[in-house]
DNA sequence: CATTATTATGCAACAAGGTGCATAATGTGC
DNA sequence: GCACATTATGCACCTTGTTGCATAATAATG
């Protein structure tokens, strides 16, 4: 049921095509939303439908119109009854955790890999943080509310890379001093 | 998809009933995977169809019999060969970020609120996770292969936990000394 | 002794998310 | 000039997860 209140979010900030909306939970959301553009482009018209979004045609020299979503004042007062109430925690579901538990059968080598595949990506996504906290907000306390929150998101997701990267460090350790032999006790 | 190896896995190390199984998801492996009785229940009939595990009825006096489920040879295989690939990173899906892109719609004593629960809520699975820390696992160097390995699961716990209130001790410095005029640049 | 919690199991309907495929235009590189 | 990437939109089907409901026994609590 999020979904639609984090595409009405992000089109109360700022009106947006469904491939806008896109490229938007890839990068500057991508901490914070998932969402294909499959997703993305159903639950916009069915938002339509409900006549919390309303649609303006961008006309393009000859190409089909671009369709640009704007908040209805029922989509603003939908997403501040969803505001107001306290949302429950997602649950957590993590392939690579689960693999910790198949004991004897865990491929010490395949979960090395696969160790390697978090850092970088941990490392990479940590990069993207930093450059847009020095871009975009060098000094936080100056902002407007409005940046401050959008900070403190920003904030999570470098804070969520950096215990990544103590984990694996940690689980390299752990891995270099392995028996090999799995023996229960 | 993982739902069924999360199973597998966790009837590998030890054979139990759907009962059991629900608990397991909900304490040891809170913070790995997580499923409702009713999803473990048809995920085990479906495995159980497929032959992946087979069912020992345990006799009750005056009560149905219990089912407990074991992994067959087929199982152990297929759990295998998903071991053997490197699973995609779980997709991240947090409302309560969504919030803090609401801009002026948002209302700070919820936002507060809602902070204030899910640091109560870290603190006591932290609180959680250092007791069974120091329970079972005091001298983690010490440990065979299979529990050190689930002694790094732990420590993901843990170490999520930490980065939690971490971010929730920024926030909460950044809600007192914030703006209440919303004013965007 | 009635009520509630715990153990133990499941079905049915629905909502949310993922996968595969399709289309159409422009721009880019070889 | 042809293949591929990017911008832009969507449908249909399938899997996964949630919600509501149901049953039945024992244990604990007042």
């Amino acid at each position: 049921m999020a979904l639609r209140y984090a595409l009405l979010c992000a089109l109360h900030e700022q009106p947006a095509t469904g491939y806008e909306l896109t490229q938007r939970f890839k990068t500057r959301l991508a901490n914070v939303w998932n969402a294909s553009h499959q997703q993305v482009y159903r639950e916009l018209a069915k938002l339509q439908q409900e006549k919390l979004l309303l649609v303006e045609a961008i006309e393009q020299p000859n190409k089909p119109d671009k369709k640009r979503y704007h908040t209805t004042l029922a989509g603003r007062s939908a997403l501040e009854h969803w505001l107001g109430q306290i949302q429950p925690r997602p649950a957590t579901r993590d392939p690579l955790l689960v693999k910790l538990f198949a004991g004897d059968l865990l491929d010490l080598a395949v979960l090395h890999n696969e160790l390697e595949a978090l850092k970088k990506e941990s490392l990479a996504q940590l990069e993207y943080y930093r450059v847009i906290e020095q871009t975009y907000f060098p000094n936080p306390g100056t902002l407007s509310r409005h940046y401050r929150l959008q900070y403190l998101a920003l904030r999570r997701g470098i804070l969520s890379a950096e215990a990544n990267l103590n984990w694996l460090a940690e689980a390299e350790v752990t891995l270099q001093n392995l028996p090999n032999v799995p023996g229960r006790p």
